[in-house]
DNA sequence: ACCTGAACACCGTTCAAGT
DNA sequence: ACCTGAACACCGTTCAAGT
């Protein structure tokens, strides 16, 4: 009984039956003990997550495909491919967003997020800017992931589309203007959007904190 | 027994205990029932929040105070003070990433973001933007409320800071160039740069989907 | 239609006792 | 030090039976 097997085992679970089955009794009967066994390894769930979710992004290749493109291609292109690992375990996105990952699987992106932006904004930026691109990814991938996985979505987004339909020009006059636009989209055309407007964002706001304090 | 009273209960349960006590069962308890009965109101523990959420958001106070300034001075004024009130209670930040809301107080706020965001960008950024916005503003609420209130942030960052230490520059010559500088800034003051990151961004980018598909 | 008791099928975590 | 059985204190949800 090692950490390292108690991460792998949980992985396997999830792998073949999803986050909700990987529970401390679970992963102890697969390794045939009892679930107060596995606190000798992990702290709680929350910190068996977070080895879970780095052990999942060294599998996360960040070596560059298309090194003639610039920056900000580049950027779009693996923060998408970081997304769409994500958004297959989208509980593990949503642990990530509440306890801050800092496995080595995470340092390697953020090295390769920050050569990246450091090509383009100057270091105070990149430092903030690196934070906001992955918070923004994790996130997005715990609500894209979700969507695409729960049988409860389709539901969720007609409510919506009702909703949509049931304003009137009178009581919101914007939300009526625009209409169906507000939900327009392929799932991936928002991402990418959503990438482009963070990274000329970032390469177009000023840090606004005195550079003093650092 | 109403959907009004069980969301009711709800609330004070939320405010004077947490919402990991907000349970069916617990629920069932303070209204003098059985769980079962609940079921006649609401759909599952999901729904309880997204209408919990909704009530809370109608308690939101959207209209301006500083009607003298831009419109992106006042989104931000606005966004922030949503992210404030949401920060209060990050699981119910959480569910809205993962369960689209649709109830009137969130509609209400969609609206008046609409509104700010029209007076700077066409339409079609508009449309797109809001949801941008809204997206970042509820995962950042759930981001820091969850380390606002939470007795294990502080070893969580220990965590994070000891790993930023043990870089070197021959493993992750980036991360190790910025040091400190990562984790530099108060809560807020990262809060309000990302937002304005955020609005220069879709200021400045054209939507990339057909403009005919709408 | 609304409400309920009881059950089904689970959870995380702790702790005293063993090896 | 590591491991465990057993317990503590809970969960969400369903369903047959009642009113």
């Amino acid at each position: 009984l090692t950490r390292e097997g108690i991460v792998a085992a949980a992985l396997a679970v999830l792998r073949s039956e999803g986050l909700e089955r990987v529970t401390m009794r679970r992963l102890a009967q697969e390794l045939d003990t009892g679930p107060a066994s596995l606190y000798v390894y992990v702290r709680n769930t929350a910190d068996l997550r977070a080895y879970m979710l780095d052990e999942l992004l060294m599998g996360l290749d960040v070596t560059d495909t298309t090194p003639e493109r610039d920056w900000r291609a580049q950027l779009v292109v693996l923060l998408t491919s970081y997304v769409r690992a994500l958004a297959e375990h989208p509980g593990l996105a949503l642990s990530a967003l509440v306890t801050r990952p800092s496995g080595p699987g995470y340092l390697n992106l953020v090295e390769r997020v920050l050569a990246l932006l450091s090509q383009g904004v100057d270091a105070r930026r990149a430092a903030w800017g690196v934070d906001l691109l992955l918070h923004h990814a994790t996130s997005t991938a715990a609500e894209q992931g979700t969507w695409a996985h729960s049988p409860e979505a389709d539901a969720d987004e007609d409510r919506v589309l009702a909703a949509l339909r049931a304003v009137t020009p009178e009581t919101y006059p914007h939300i009526a203007a625009l209409g169906m636009d507000l939900m327009s989209g392929e799932g991936l055309d928002r991402v990418v959007w959503a990438f482009h407007v963070l990274l000329n964002g970032i390469a177009g706001t000023e840090r606004t904190d005195d550079p003093a304090a650092d």
